[in-house]
DNA sequence: AGCAATTTTGAAACATGTTCTAATATCGAA
DNA sequence: TTCGATATTAGAACATGTTTCAAAATTGCT
């Protein structure tokens, strides 16, 4: 998860009860406001207020508003992640598996949460190491997900990121696979296309990378002149 | 060009003289600034000053800091094609030429001016419609590049964008090798890995995506349980 | 040159993420 | 229970992108 959960402690255990409370009230507040309006409806001024909070007690506990939304991604993410373990995809081939994926886990986050989801977006598209960092846990975590759809098996959540399933081939799909839906994501979010061809794209792409005929890439074609 | 070459005009033909110096001025200072430290440094009140052009005028020529920083990619980019048309990607198969353009891609303006494709990189991820559509723009245009290599000839830069070079399946294999530029280059960014690692990315998925024996990818394995 | 329209200027103001501070409240241990 | 450490609060303050406004400068045209 994402190191943020709370005041640095000396030596005590967790975070009393009553900070769990508060930082629940803040995430609860962040998501009620990301599910209205998106990324810049997260004002942490209101997010301070609903939750009952000081502005500078929520520093205490996220070190930024992405910070904060990468946290609620985290919430979002572990039961996407529990469901996609109980239901894995359907589907007699590779191909058939990872567009059910996808097409699940764009319809349980995407489409279910528009304003959520963009909030989100935009938070994932953060530049500073620190946050860099969790980003690519979330990727490792989803590529182990897609993985597992490829190859028709639930996914090991208790199994360490490092040692993800799968072989080399299978987890450069994955990865491939994720980065097209994660541009794809954007340019929904931005307008640029309209639901179903988040879809589009992810068959698209995973048609390119999966099919087993070959058509000629022109690999061999003498090269022209400009 | 992005649409934010300067003042709205009545009737009057394009911009003065002393517009276009201006303009030149703030693109030079942001560039500048952009060189040395990145998105943040590029502070508008520090373009300005250096420029020497009012706050306010500033917001006649640009929309935005992102909006500014875009149109210096323009100018670049431009400098990009034209040198990838005069001297295409070498190499005898498409993997080849493919991977030896983003070699040179990835060379002439990320690694040359590292600071600077940080705070690009920084500038591209803007959420706004306005500012997707130009970015979907940039995409096309690069997507024509990577084809050309693909194919082995030289992009035609007077096309329109709308009628791509190439067929169906080059320009998606062209997209998704754009977008795990990006998403290298990202990591890039936030310092997740090294400067050879670029290359290795787009190799690693240009070999997936490009080459003619297949290996099995289980997707007739039955599917295990949970 | 002279005038009307447009642009630029300088500076303040605003919005919002982030930080800081002094006072107060809370908590855990002796 | 009391005390010292820690956390929280309210609010100001700061940084920076963005907007606004009245006055001054520039421009295009006749």
């Amino acid at each position: 998860m994402t190191d943020s959960q709370g005041p640095k402690r000396g030596a005590p255990q967790r975070l009393a009860i009553n900070q769990m409370l508060r930082m629940r009230r803040i995430v609860d507040a962040a998501v009620g406001l990301a599910e209205k309006g998106g990324f810049e409806a997260v004002r942490l001024r209101d997010v301070a207020e609903k939750s009952g909070v000081a502005l500078g007690t929520f520093y205490k506990y996220f070190r930024s508003k992405e910070d904060l939304l990468l946290f609620a991604l985290n919430e979002e993410f572990e039961q996407l992640e529990a469901l996609l373990v109980k239901e894995p995809a359907r589907g007699g081939t590779a191909l058939a598996r990872v567009v059910d994926f996808f097409e699940r886990a764009t319809q349980l986050t995407v489409l279910r949460s528009r304003q959520f989801a963009i909030a989100v977006l935009r938070a994932l598209a953060v530049g500073d190491p620190e946050t860099a960092l969790k980003i690519a846990a979330f990727q490792m975590r989803s590529a182990r997900l897609i993985t597992a759809a490829l190859r028709g098996e639930s996914a090991d959540l208790s199994a360490p990121l490092a040692s993800a399933a799968g072989s080399e081939r299978e987890q450069e799909i994955s990865f491939m696979l994720l980065q097209v839906w994660h541009s794809s994501l954007v340019g929904w979010a931005a307008g640029l296309h309209a639901d179903a061809a988040i879809a589009a794209h992810i068959a698209v792409a995973a048609e390119l990378v999966l099919e087993e005929g070959r058509t000629e890439t022109s690999g061999d074609l003498p090269r022209a002149i400009g």
